[in-house]
DNA sequence: CCGCTATAGTTTCAAAAGAAACCATATTAC
DNA sequence: GTAATATGGTTTCTTTTGAAACTATAGCGG
């Protein structure tokens, strides 16, 4: 047994240089253009996609764990974008939506978000995304699969 | 202009957590079973593809800034997993070459980190595979071209 | 009810990472 | 030659992160 690995082909090398780079490049919008962190980003996303979330969901939702989550969320609360509904099945939780002025933040990132993935997604055609993110979404199948085993 | 943003369909975070998680995944085979993190794993694969290298090198085929490569070197050294040559040319720098315990580390991880890599493929074809790669490298190609205007 | 375990969320602590300052040596311009 | 600038690499400082401990409440078994 006499193997060689070369990192250019190995797929957790490439998947993670290429989501690094992709982070520190789109970071320039949100980070420095809006002064928010990735974890505000994904949490104001994620609200504003369902609505009224428990931190418990955002987390679901947003593959972060409760303490990146809570902090995020302290931090947005202090910014006055997103409120806190206390929930009466469950006082140790809370219902978090987005205020007035989290959501006009979002409408204002949004586009340029959505704007920067088309320019870097522009060199693939449309069938190429598609197949990208079909097997974006059987990695992540299998992933499932090998860690619950 | 309303636009709307799924995460689930906004490649950064696609990217950002599938590599997350093969991360963790991974961790488990060199952080735990061989107690190395993974700037040195990084270090080892460059080291043994092309022999001997200075740490800008490896920096450059790993895509490390060169702190974490500085750090790297610095406790592998330690480990006696590599090996400096003091650079005539230029006394600032040094090549570095794998030892022989470094080989053989190299040579003990490697089977287990391709194991695993070919245990997260197996669900896609040899076709998929490629196609895989290809489109990897189309994106790290155009985030060059962004990255330069 | 009452103890036991599980859960939502926060805090604390230690490890990892990057930015910027730094040191030493090379290189360039004059 | 020498001053100015650039470069290889390390160190220092700050920020980010996650693990583990913790708080407070919920739910369950008896």
């Amino acid at each position: 047994m006499d193997d060689k690995l070369s990192l250019q082909q190995f797929l957790p090398y490439r998947c993670n240089s290429l989501a690094q780079r992709i982070s520190v490049s789109l970071a320039r919008i949100y980070v420095q253009k809006f002064g928010i962190t990735v974890p505000e980003w994904r949490t104001l996303v994620a609200l504003s996609e369902y609505g009224e979330l428990q931190s418990k969901q955002i987390a679901a939702h947003t593959s972060m764990d409760k303490v990146r989550v809570s902090r995020a969320v302290a931090t947005m609360t202090d910014k006055g974008l997103l409120s806190r509904r206390p929930c009466d099945r469950d006082s140790r939780a809370a219902f978090l939506t987005l205020t007035e002025a989290g959501l006009e933040l979002y409408r204002r990132i949004v586009p340029e978000a959505l704007a920067w993935e088309e320019r870097l997604l522009a060199p693939l055609s449309e069938a190429e995304q598609a197949t990208l993110f079909a097997l974006l979404d059987k990695l992540d199948l299998r992933l499932s699969e090998l860690s619950s085993d």
